[in-house]
This record gives structure tokens, C-alpha cells and sequence, in this order.
DNA sequence: AAACAATGTTTAGTCCACCTAACAATGAGC
DNA sequence: GCTCATTGTTAGGTGGACTAAACATTGTTT
């Protein structure tokens, strides 16, 4: 099993947010910018965002995410730095290709997949830390 | 950087490679049988395919890849089975899970990514080899 | 070889994300 | 408080993968 909800909802609302994370509401221009698509095309999947009970806006209004959006987003930001961090640190694909790659797996890697990953992620993080305290220790 | 073709053309190919190794040529039927899709779906996508000249076929003809499409064919297959061991056999997920996601997976991962996934794959390989080798020798 | 079943194609239309262009609302500077 | 730039929405249209339904071709059976 994987996330609810399709691809390209689940990228409309992590670009929200993320820029929630950064100004606090987001808008309709900077989606726009954010996603390299026109502004007309944003309002119009905000609808759908609306009608899913993503997102909470009024007409010509900020954009905040509602308390299932905001746990999609999370989920989301979590699942891409796990992802991200597993190729990255532990299978050694370089940074900014991680990035990207990880940006697709978030939204179609299945639960099971992802756990998996995230467990090594977090083995991997330990050692490192252990590591890094022995080294330390050494001085 | 990916593969070329959109991930419609890859799923499409990597089908009908499947069939030309079962049953010598494709057919329109189990193509659209195989996908979950109409046989009008497939008869249309099929007109694309021969565009990018990936497929031979007459009207009312057999279906059978050329050197192109077979390459790519090959190459999905390839990247399908090291993806699918490498979340079942090196990192413990479920076999038909493993399965499912790499059907995606392969479509969109990146050749540095997949790369790595390969080349870890290989190491798993040969070190369960050569466990099995000294099992055998204590006999 | 005629009839029928199986297979493949065409046509007309749906849905979804996207676009451009025109329009509406908002808010900052004077 | 008017004007104008910025921001957001609406309307109409495109391309891609899909559908059902009608049609064409091929192959098999008798």
C-alpha cells in the first residue's frame, strides 16, 4: 500500500507545505513558480484541493492547509529526506541526484518499501553518531 | 539522467517484450489484456510506438519490437528484476511488494541510482554464493 | 466457399493537467 | 481616495491516455 490521494496532489501539497514552513501561508504565484506551472492552472487545482478538505482559502485569499493537509505534507517531507538520505548517505548516489529521485519515489514507494528504508536510515544515522563520539573521545 | 520515453511508452514496450519472449510476436488482445486497458486503447498507442519506431507491424499484423525497442525492452527488464532483488533480497521487503514497486520504480529512478542498486545487488549475490559454497564444502 | 468467432481499427467522446488570453480583485504609492 | 502594478480567477482550448460502440479483417469450422 502506498498514500492516498494522486501524484499530483500529493506535489501541489507538499510546494504548500513547504511554503507555509516559510511564510507562513502560501500563494497562488509562488505555487505557480514553485511548480513551473501557470498561475491559472494552480487556482484551478486548488479547487480540488479544496473539495478534498486539503487546503482551507477564500476567494482571492492565503492558502493554509487543513489539519489533513498539513499531515500529508508532513508525511510527504518526511518520506523524501528518508529517501533522499538512503541514496544519498547509505548507497552513495550523489546529493543532488538523491534530491531528485527522491522527489518521484515519495509518491509512488510503497509503505512497507519506505519503512524499510527509513530503519536503515536511522542504523546508519546511529553508527555514524557512535562514530563521530569515538572519534571525540580520542582527542 | 533517466531513461528516454515517457513512462506510458516504457510500460507499453517492456509488455509486449514480455510477450515476444513467451509467444515469438505480441498481440493487440494480450497487450490489452496484459495492461487492463481496451484493445481500441492499445491499437492507438500502438500507432505511436511505431512513430518512435520502437515496434514493426502491418495493419491487421503481428507486433514485434525492432532493435530499438528491444533494447529498451531489455534494459527495463533488467532494471526491473535489480530493483525488485534489491528491495527483497537486500533490504527485506515482501516479495510481491517488492514487485509492485519496482514496476514503477524502473521508470522513473535514475541510472546513477539504479547503478548503485546494481552494483549492490551483485555484491549480495556473490557473497550468498560463496556462502553457499562453504556450506556445501563442511558437508 | 459461407458463416461465424475472434481479432484489430476507427470514430466520437471523456477526463485530467496544462496552456493563453481576458478579466476581476487587492493593495501601495502618490 | 485614485491609479496602477500585482495577484488571482475564468473561459476556452490542447494533448495524452482512456472508453464504448460500430466497423473491418482474418481465420476456423463445417
Amino acid at each position: 500500500m502506498s498514500l492516498p490521494y494522486d501524484t499530483t496532489t500529493q506535489e501541489y501539497i507538499e510546494v504548500i507545505y513547504d511554503l507555509e514552513l516559510k511564510h507562513r501561508v502560501a500563494r497562488v504565484t509562488d505555487i505557480a513558480e514553485s511548480r513551473g506551472v501557470t498561475k491559472a492552472s494552480v487556482s484551478l487545482i486548488l479547487g480540488n484541493l479544496q473539495k478534498k478538505e486539503l487546503i482551507d482559502r477564500k476567494q482571492y485569499g492565503h492558502i493554509t492547509l487543513t489539519k489533513a493537509g498539513r499531515r500529508l505534507g508532513a508525511k510527504l517531507t518526511q518520506r523524501h529526506s528518508a529517501i533522499k538520505d538512503f541514496l544519498h548517505l547509505v548507497i552513495g548516489v550523489p546529493e543532488h541526484i538523491a534530491d531528485q529521485d527522491a522527489c518521484k519515489l515519495e509518491h509512488i514507494l510503497s509503505k512497507e518499501s519506505c519503512m524499510a528504508i527509513k530503519d536503515i536510515v536511522k542504523i546508519v544515522d546511529n553508527r555514524t553518531i557512535e562514530l563521530k563520539n569515538l572519534l571525540e573521545s580520542l582527542d
